[in-house]
RNA sequence: GCCAAGGUGGCAGAGUCCGGCCUAACGCAGCGGCCUGCAGAGCCGCCCAUCGCCGGUUCAAAUCCGGCCCUUGGCUCCA
């Protein structure tokens, strides 16, 4: 079964083949430093992670690179508010992500590069273009040319007259589609009030304090899009596999990326664009600057990483996303269902009446075929949705099995534990069997157990009234009890 | 206006590339039962879908083709 993925380039699901067959060159384009990121970063972070996992799964060696724009007239407009300047302005937020990823579970990339580390290699890129005649400068300033490259539209379907359509060239650019690489001298004080916060104080100063770097053309700053093809380039190859990003940047951000690309080395720039589509809140989507947002960090406390995830990937990344309180709600629901079903599964494991020597095909058969469909689905465009419904029924099975047995079959139980921590965890990136297993955390068990060993004396001695209370004690501190047939259990609530 | 992606039960959301096992998944909500001192969890069963509208192709369409309506994203900083 060969992996499939939906490119944007021609519009079709296809099969996916690296350059390299042992290896993949997957680009993310990354955030912009300037506010804290939000849900909606979340989830193309979490779908990204999910995908180098997999094709690490499937035995590829993936060289991750995602960077980080930290020059941005945006930034320069927080100066005064979150820093001193635009590089501590942007710092703030490299460390705010850095940290929201780390809390998110995301294996870290290879590379976080940043646009203000790789200015000469910029350069050189739009040098290179001016050279081979897709590039002009003016005063100082330079732009690309979209009439020089032939295929310019192709990954967002948009005509270049369509584009000329939108307006008059305006100033310095020959056609009104034709894009900066270079911007002369510093930035503009109407750019930076146009991102400013309202309610934050006029920085006059602000403008001063953006950053500016010797170029052929005078003091200036990199485009937004030119970056990204360097970085890419720089770290990656000219050609890459799979170029990754939100359904916002397909144009013109991704789509001037692969005409500069392309026009200046004449290869393709990659064979597989892949959009994450956007998170919405009532009908729009979450965004920094309409504010209905739910930061990263805010969700993190108050879900848990595990929720979060579950959450994010409930919906394939094709499909579009709603949060609302509803949805998370159900996010916690099956993630607790599967934590359970895992964890009675490790029970059983461990239970007396489980045998090496004892055989259930049903089981067997249930755990073989919840893995062939997670294998599947996630060879299905990564259909993460899907995936975790094979996990949900692995779940099911594994209920019904331990309820309806009362010898268990060791091998296969051990195998649905497995798959679990296998596909959840080590995949999906849920925390199966990572349980916390501190010394505080053992010595509060040990605790919990003393006190539901009074509570079952009790209730032999048929105090109902005295062991509903301190089952209501131990609710209120975040612990709940369970009775089942082989006496009472208990679980530590999401957030302890 | 132009470009792109979508419209599936009370909610949410798979399935659409490769038409039939889709009499439509998984989860939540709702109903009944088992288990339980009670609760929770779990299990079993049930309820809710003429798959946006109209037409076409076909023995057969949520799935293919055409038209229309609506929604969202992009065309300006944005994952």
């Amino acid at each position: 079964m060969t992996l499939r993925v939906t490119n944007t380039l021609t519009g079709e699901t296809e099969p996916f083949e690296p350059r390299d067959p042992d290896s993949v060159l997957l680009y993310y384009c990354g955030l912009t430093t300037s506010d804290p990121p939000h849900l909606g970063h979340a989830r193309g972070w979490v779908h990204v992670d999910v995908i180098a996992r997999w094709l690490e799964w499937l035995g590829y060696d993936v060289r991750h690179v995602e960077n980080f724009t930290d020059v941005n007239e945006k930034i320069v407009a927080r100066v005064g508010e979150d820093g001193e300047s635009e590089s501590d302005v942007a710092r703030h937020y490299v460390q705010q992500v850095l940290e929201d990823m780390r809390a998110l579970n995301l294996d870290r990339a290879e590379v976080y590069p940043r646009v203000s580390e790789h200015v000469p290699e910029i350069i050189s890129l739009v040098e290179r273009l001016i050279e081979s005649g897709h590039a002009y400068e003016v005063a100082g300033s330079v732009y690309f040319d979209v009439t020089s490259f032939e295929g310019y539209g192709k990954l967002s379907g948009q005509s270049v007259e369509d584009l000329q359509s939108q307006g008059a060239a305006t100033g310095e650019k020959r056609n009104p589609a034709d894009f900066a690489l270079w911007k002369a001298g510093g930035v503009d004080p109407e750019d930076i009030a146009d991102h400013q916060h309202p309610e934050a104080a006029p920085a006059a100063e602000a403008c001063e304090t953006a950053q500016t770097w010797d170029s052929p053309w005078g003091d200036g700053r990199p485009g937004w899009h030119i970056e990204c093809s360097a970085m890419s380039m720089t770290h990656l190859d000219e050609t890459i596999d799979i170029h990754v990003g939100g359904q916002d940047l397909v144009f013109p951000h991704h789509e001037n990326e692969v005409a500069q690309s392309e026009a200046a080395t004449g290869q393709r720039f990659a064979d597989y664009w892949l959009h994450v589509r956007l998170l919405e809140t009532k009908g729009e989507k979450m965004s920094s600057s309409l504010g209905n947002f739910f930061t990263v960090n805010a969700a993190v406390e108050e879900f848990g990483p595990d929720v979060l995830r579950t959450f994010l990937l409930s919906t394939a990344y094709t499909s579009r996303a709603t949060y609302s309180e509803e949805t998370i709600g159900e996010a916690q629901e099956r993630w607790d269902r599967l934590q359970r079903g895992y964890e009675r599964a490790v029970d059983a494991c461990d239970d007396v009446d489980a045998y090496a020597t004892v055989t259930h095909d049903g089981l067997r058969a249930a755990v073989a075929e919840a893995r062939e469909t997670f294998e599947a689905a996630m060879n299905d465009d990564f259909n993460t949705r899907e995936a975790m419904t094979a996990l949900l029924d692995l779940t099911g099975e594994v209920n019904a099995y331990v309820d309806d047995h009362t010898e268990y079959d060791y091998v296969a139980l051990r195998r649905a534990v497995e798959t679990f921590e296998e596909f959840g965890g080590g995949v999906l990136g849920l925390a199966f069997g990572e349980s916390d297993e501190g010394g505080d955390v053992s010595l509060a068990g040990d605790l919990v157990d003393l006190v539901l060993q009074a509570r079952e004396d009790e209730r032999a001695a048929g105090n109902y009234e005295r062991a509903d209370e301190l089952r209501d004690e131990l609710e209120a501190l975040g612990v709940e009890v369970q009775d089942t047939d082989d006496g009472p259990t208990y679980r530590l609530g999401e957030n302890n």
